[in-house]
DNA sequence: AGTTCCATGTCGCGG
DNA sequence: CCGCGACGTGGAACT
C-alpha cells in the first residue's frame, strides 16, 4: 500500500464527470492498484476513487488512472507533505455472523417459529421473477412464500408481492399466500403487507438460534 | 488525520457481529473521529469502520470506539509498524455532472427524445406520495408519466407503478400510463414493467445532451 | 427525528 | 461476464 498526502487536483470522466479542486488530500494505492482520494472526514467513503482491475500511469506530478471500461481518473499533484510505502500482505478477511442468509437458514429449519404446523417444501423456490426465500405449506396444507429480512421495509413487501402475483398464476401452486419475517418491521412495511393480506412476523435471532439448535439437538 | 500501520484484530458488535483476526491493516481516523480499517485490496470500502458521531476509547493498545447506536468497535493492537498525524484542513468539495437530476432536465428540455409528439406538462409534479419526475402529454393528449433513472432497475419501476396507481385514481388527470426512461434498464425491470403496461425507453445521456443544445440554439 | 430515494454505490453469487 | 439482490449499505433532501 502506498499512502502520499499532498496538494492536489482531481478528475474523474467515466459514470458521470467529477471534479476536485486544489486541496490537501490524502492518496492511497493498494496493493491490487485500487485508488482512493481521501478528505480529512466525510465517513469512509473517499471524494474519488478508481476501483481494481486499472493501468496506472505516472508521469512527474500527474497520475492517469484509466479502467477497461474507459473510466479515467486524473490527478495532478502539488506539493507532497508526505509519503510512505508498505506491503500488508494478504487479509485472512472479515467473518460475519447475523445477516439475511444466517436467518433464513435457521427459519429453514425451524418454520414452526414463523408460524405453528408450517413445514417446509423448498429454500429458494425459482420463479420467473427470481427465486422466493421459502416456499412452505401451512397446517391446512395452503403453499405459503415466506420473505426474509433483516430489517423488513416496504422493499420487502413489494418483493413478497411480486413473487405471489406471478406464483399466483401458476395453477399447480395458486392458491399462494405471503409471510413477511424479519427482525423488526417498519409500521409503514407492516400497513402494506396487511393491506395486500401479506401477514408480518417479527422473529428475535438469538431466540431463533435458541430454538434451532434445541430442534437439532434432537437428532 | 491520523494513520497506523500496525498488526490488529478488530471486533465488531452492532448491527451484526464481525471479527477479523490478526493481520497487518491501515487504520485512519479522521478529524470527524470516523475510524476506518483497510486492507492492501478490496477497493475503497474498509474491511471494517465507525462513521462519526462516536466516543473514541484509547487504553493502552486497544481502541474502542462506540455511537450514539450502541454499536461498537475495538480494535486491538500488536506491533505497529508506522504512525503518523496530519491535520488536511477542510475540502471545497467534489463538483459533479450527470447524475439522474441532470438526466432529468435534459429530458424535461426535450421530451420528444423519449417518444415523438411528447410534450411536458411539469417537472416533479406532485402525487399524495411523492413528485413524478415529468408529467407529460402524448399525441393524442393521454397524461403521462414518466419516470428518470440513470439505472433502470426494479425499485424505479415499483416507484412509478406507486405514482400511477394514486394518478388514476384522480379522475381531472386519469387515464395516466407510464414510460420508464433509463440510460440502461436491466431485463427483470423491462420485464415488470411491460407486465404492467409501463413503456421503456432507454436513452443516452451525450446524445441527449447533443439535441437538447441544438434545441436550445433554435431559441 | 423519521422516511424516502439516489449512488461513480460496492460486493458476492449464480447463470 | 452480466444480472440481480443484500448491505453494518451511506448520504442527502424533505416532512
Amino acid at each position: 500500500m502506498r499512502i502520499r498526502i499532498a496538494e492536489c487536483t482531481v478528475r474523474y470522466e467515466g459514470r458521470l464527470n467529477a471534479h476536485l479542486p486544489w486541496a490537501t488530500r490524502l492518496v492511497m494505492v493498494k496493493a491490487d492498484g485500487c485508488v482512493a482520494i481521501h478528505a480529512d472526514g466525510g465517513a469512509y467513503k473517499p471524494l474519488n476513487w478508481m476501483n481494481a482491475p486499472n493501468t496506472f500511469l505516472e508521469d512527474g506530478d500527474t497520475w492517469v488512472v484509466i479502467n477497461p471500461k474507459g473510466e479515467k481518473l486524473i490527478i495532478e499533484f502539488g506539493e507532497i507533505h508526505f509519503e510512505t510505502s508498505r506491503d500488508l500482505g494478504e487479509d485472512p478477511g472479515l467473518v460475519k455472523d447475523g445477516v439475511e442468509m444466517d436467518l433464513q437458514r435457521l427459519l429453514a429449519e425451524t418454520p414452526e417459529m414463523i408460524e405453528k404446523g408450517l413445514t417446509l417444501i423448498r429454500r429458494e423456490f425459482p420463479t420467473p421473477i427470481g427465486p422466493v426465500d421459502l416456499l412452505c405449506r401451512d397446517a391446512g396444507d395452503v403453499a405459503v412464500a415466506v420473505e426474509v429480512k433483516r430489517r423488513g421495509e416496504i422493499d420487502g413487501v413489494e418483493q413478497l408481492t411480486r413473487y405471489l402475483e406471478f406464483m399466483n398464476r401458476d395453477s399447480r401452486l395458486a392458491p399462494v399466500r405471503g409471510i413477511f419475517v424479519a427482525q423488526v418491521i417498519t409500521p409503514q412495511a407492516r400497513l402494506v403487507a396487511e393491506d395486500r393480506g401479506i401477514s408480518c412476523v417479527e422473529v428475535d435471532y438469538d431466540e431463533l438460534r435458541g430454538a434451532t439448535s434445541d430442534v437439532m439437538r434432537l437428532f
